[in-house]
DNA sequence: GTATGTGTTGAT
DNA sequence: TCAACACATACG
């Protein structure tokens, strides 16, 4: 009895026997009503009647994000449930196998990416992207298949650009725009997918060691080089603001990691409550 | 306002 | 570990 089954017989269920699961419920006033449970592991319901997706781990939840599909957050949670206890684990559909070409594929992308950046995907819903995408050699990053452990500090970077974001850059806009020289310098790479399908998603590790990820891709109305998906919550948590300077850097190997970090607010030099130093670098 | 995700608790 | 429930607050 370690897994549920799997499948055919769940699949089974997905438009049948959804009668009365549309209980109302207004949300914050109050006027609650019961919430539908889910058939699904990992899976609760939200009072909009979307469905939030949810595992646990040391004693603490993980939260996966909310789906408009049952199902869809269901498989969420399998991907996440195979990420964290092992291919093996419970799951609500068939489990991923080794065996076949495909099992083997994201078996092999699970193992590559840490909890949190398969977690950040099945937020953002950009793993089936991302996992894609990974197939596809040449895609995120440069050098190939393998990269993994070298950090921020153990590698040799250079510097790629470095920009003072506007306003609309860390506005409600979800968007950076990547200087078209810088772009079609730096990340001239990359920028062929960027204007041919809707971008690619590049990884960038910041100075703590966090990755993040972000499209990159190229605006026909505008002409211009963007970063987009995923932008708005580096915003928040770097607390950017209009006038903060932020560096890309490379590392210098074949692998072509890169990164991202705001310039350190070396703070302004004052003197008797004056300004004789704003920060700025020299050169 | 609405949507998202956390605090918390009782059940497995 | 897991989900139900209530609800704070993040978000558009």
């Amino acid at each position: 009895m370690m897994r549920m089954e799997s499948g055919a017989a769940m699949v089974a269920f997905d438009s049948s026997l959804e009668a009365g699961v549309e209980a109302k419920y207004s949300a914050a006033g109050m006027t609650y009503s019961k919430l539908p449970s889910s058939r699904y592991r990992g899976v609760v319901p939200q009072p909009n009647g979307r469905w939030g997706a949810q595992i646990y781990q040391r004693q603490k939840r993980v939260w996966l994000g909310t789906f408009v599909d049952e199902a869809e957050a269901a498989r969420a949670y399998d991907v996440a449930a195979q990420r964290f206890r092992g291919p093996g684990a419970a799951t609500n559909f068939v489990p991923l196998s080794a065996e076949d070409e495909e099992g083997a594929l994201a078996l092999a992308f699970l193992a590559e990416h840490s909890k949190a950046e398969i977690v950040d995907m099945l937020r953002k819903h950009t793993y089936d992207d991302e996992l894609r995408q990974s197939k596809h050699p040449g895609a995120g990053t440069f050098g190939g298949s393998r990269r993994r452990a070298q950090s921020y500090h153990e590698t040799a970077r250079v510097m790629l650009f470095e920009k003072a974001v506007t306003p609309s850059d860390v506005g409600r806009l979800n968007r950076l725009v990547i200087p078209k020289q810088h772009a079609e310098i730096h990340f001239q790479f990359w920028s062929g997918a960027a204007e041919a399908s809707k971008g690619v998603l590049l990884n960038f590790e910041d100075a703590a060691g966090k990755v993040w990820r972000f499209r990159y891709s190229y605006w026909n109305s505008s002409q211009s080089y963007v970063l987009t998906k995923g932008w708005i919550r580096f915003v928040k948590e770097k607390k950017l603001k209009p006038g903060d300077v932020i560096r890309f850097w490379r590392s210098t190997g074949p692998e072509k990691q890169l990164y991202i970090e705001r310039r350190d607010a070396e703070s302004p030099v004052r003197l008797f409550g004056v300004n004789i130093w704003d920060g700025r670098a020299v050169r």
